[in-house]
DNA sequence: CTAGCATGTAATTATTATGATGACAAGTTT
DNA sequence: AAACTTGTCATCATAATAATTACATGCTAG
């Protein structure tokens, strides 16, 4: 139906992680910006480390980024937070009648499609950097 | 997480209907080729009759296309069986703080983006046809 | 060195969409 | 009238989401 708000949760902690750099970003603040449980933000913290995007200790408090803003895409977030399986944006009908020839072909012929039309989407997700939003952000401050 | 099979089955339906051309395409029969359920597959005809891509009526057998399949397009079945939410393929999670300059932004400055990651996806669809699809089973279907 | 915060993670819960299914009213044909 | 069909409703099991509680583990300031 709809994809996961992980992934705009995801965005959301990476940005306020680069607008606080000087500051701590604790589950805690980040949970209040976010509006929503400090222990969601940091299972999310947890996914957006082992994707090497923020550094994160135990006991440590607060993140900070692994990578520059520049070179941290929405895709590697998107990833990151696994809100779509590899290749699986759109769901195919398992067990079609093989016995029939669209039931035994439909597949196969749908599947590259799908896997280009999820290809497009993801393409278009890769030019769009964290630096991106951050700048947005700021400039939508100033003017405020 | 992932776009339902519904959009997978619509174009199976439609791809059906075509390649049966000469014969009825009762929902007994496409269930069949499925292998899923005759009431879904009614219901999803349905849907596939609202949006003006078949014809069917009730009491008489089988269905027809409504359209030449060079003129449905993928994203025609897409919208049609009403996978996804307009302009909401990608959830954004309600209600961040107003207080933070983070939570006040992140909404307008995600949205666009977003909108045009979809974009991207549905005009690939839209450039697929019904038609594509039936001339590849019918080859592969010669091939095989 | 210990009290007090952090993170990491498991378990639980309410909500929602999906897909399968059964039942039946209403229309059509023979 | 009998035997089909479509159209539609209600139900149900399953799965994912997002929120929440709880607690083990790790760090650090006093």
């Amino acid at each position: 139906m709809s994809i996961s708000s992980r992934f705009a949760v995801g965005i959301h902690i990476l940005t306020f992680i680069e607008l606080n750099k000087g500051k701590v970003s604790s589950s805690d603040y980040i949970a209040k910006s976010v509006n929503t449980n400090p222990a969601l933000i940091r299972k999310m913290m947890g996914m957006l480390k082992r994707a090497g995007l923020i550094e994160v200790h135990p006991g440590i408090a607060g993140a900070k980024l692994a990578k520059k803003p520049s070179e941290i895409t929405l895709l590697d977030v998107y990833k990151a937070v696994n809100v779509v399986r590899e290749n699986q944006l759109f769901r195919i009908h398992e067990h079609p009648n093989p016995n029939c020839p669209v039931g035994r072909n439909i597949q196969h012929s749908i599947e590259p499609i799908f896997a280009a039309a999820q290809l497009e989407m993801e393409n278009f997700l890769k030019k769009i950097t964290l630096e991106n939003i951050v700048e947005d952000i700021a400039k939508k401050e100033e003017i405020g």
